[in-house]
DNA sequence: GTAGAATATTATCAAATTGTTAACGCAATT
DNA sequence: AATTGCGTTAACAATTTGATAATATTCTAC
């Protein structure tokens, strides 16, 4: 339901760049990586990562210019920062801090130290609003409801569910089974028919062709 | 506008005590002191603090346990916390982060970097508001009062918490257990139809149709 | 092209959910 | 002691929903 978080590493030793992408990858996470402050600002406007964890020392531009640079934009005003450092100097850490990172690692790195920070990092963030935008189409997790135009379609529950589920990987085909499951569950035990009856309310509702049926197998969004 | 941010420092040595105190007040926090574990969490239930400051080696009840039982409770899901500690050892930082810190300290502390990252933590923080402006709709936490167009009008403190909570997030959709845990607490049990008659005597109240019911989910604020 | 299977459609009905009103206990207030 | 207001619940009404049966239609394999 949740896409991976995405993570940018900017360092410019390869070897702490190997290690990080290894053990954040490890932990489930899509990990880019960067070894220069310039292709790190770079790779961070088009990736859009969640987190970006710094070298503070790095050719070209380092870390606080780059994070700092970053803040500038509205697009990484929320973005977590999280700074890697050889010092143990306080005005560094300070001004790290203040250029607005959200933490701070001392080398050498103990991974499993930053996996929690990490963790503990992205635990605090408020989730995101899990709305989906299709084309005209939206469909707002959160605010339980869909929109085809930026006009609101009421759908019943079991309608928006199954909507929902679908939408959530346009193109995949859901087959029967796996509906019964995820939207009913595997106690409730229901009629085939009543798959093919919600999918009709939705189809209707919505009077959009995007539900498209894969006989003998079950049912797609598209479009 | 803002009150003070409520900072509780739990720390059996008196002299960290004291300068973290002192840092902390001059920064502008309004700053709390336990000198145990047990101590903490008395002192956190009563002052509900926005951030809590942990020393992990502590008499009666360390700060992981102090941590670790204040988390059971609704109350200090979100409240933010940081470890102090003496050791450089991994495993307690990693245990820290894991039992729900936001983050770690190590002593000997530098002032500067602890008011940087109590800053940066606080930073992450959504703030809400006391005060909400919604159409002509406006809702006062701290005065504890609502009026529409300049017009005043009174609910009763659950109605109040009820309103305030739905409008805290306009078009989300609070289901009826969320609803129940964050106003009435996971002790108190009452009855579903107790929600429908607040929500029914806020909207008789307001007059206005503002609160729609999502059938089978909740009930959520709009317009 | 046709039989058989799979899906679409429609109407119906029971169950689940919510709305409404009144009444009760309790605490604060007069 | 009497009054008032709040929060809760009970009881019932109103509404919506979800499942199914029955029937029509479409698709696929032969």
């Amino acid at each position: 339901m949740s896409t991976r978080k995405k993570i940018l590493i900017a360092d410019d030793e390869p070897d702490i760049l190997e290690i990080l992408h290894f053990n954040l990858q490890a932990e489930g996470y899509e990990v880019h990586t960067a070894k220069n402050g310039l292709q790190a600002i770079e790779k961070a406007k088009i990736i859009q990562p969640d987190l970006i964890i710094l070298d503070i020392m790095m050719p070209i531009k380092n870390g606080i210019e780059v994070c700092n640079e970053l803040r500038m934009l509205p697009a990484f005003q929320k973005t977590l920062i999280i700074f890697l450092t050889a010092m143990s100097d306080d005005g560094t850490e300070v001004k790290g801090l203040e250029s607005g990172a959200d933490d701070f690692i001392t080398k050498p790195i103990r991974p499993k130290v930053l996996l929690s920070k990490v963790n503990a990092l992205f635990r605090r963030v408020p989730k995101e609003s899990s709305s989906v935008q299709l084309g005209d189409l939206q469909i707002d997790r959160e605010k339980y409801n869909v929109s085809y135009k930026n006009q609101d379609i009421t759908l019943a529950r079991k309608e928006f569910e199954l909507l929902s589920l679908l939408a959530s990987k346009p193109g995949k085909v859901f087959l029967r089974n796996e509906i019964l499951s995820k939207i009913w569950g595997t106690e409730v035990i229901v009629g085939d028919r009543t798959i093919d009856v919600h999918i009709r309310k939705i189809r209707q509702k919505l009077n959009l062709d995007c539900i498209t049926t894969v006989k003998g197998v079950g049912y797609k969004f598209e479009l």
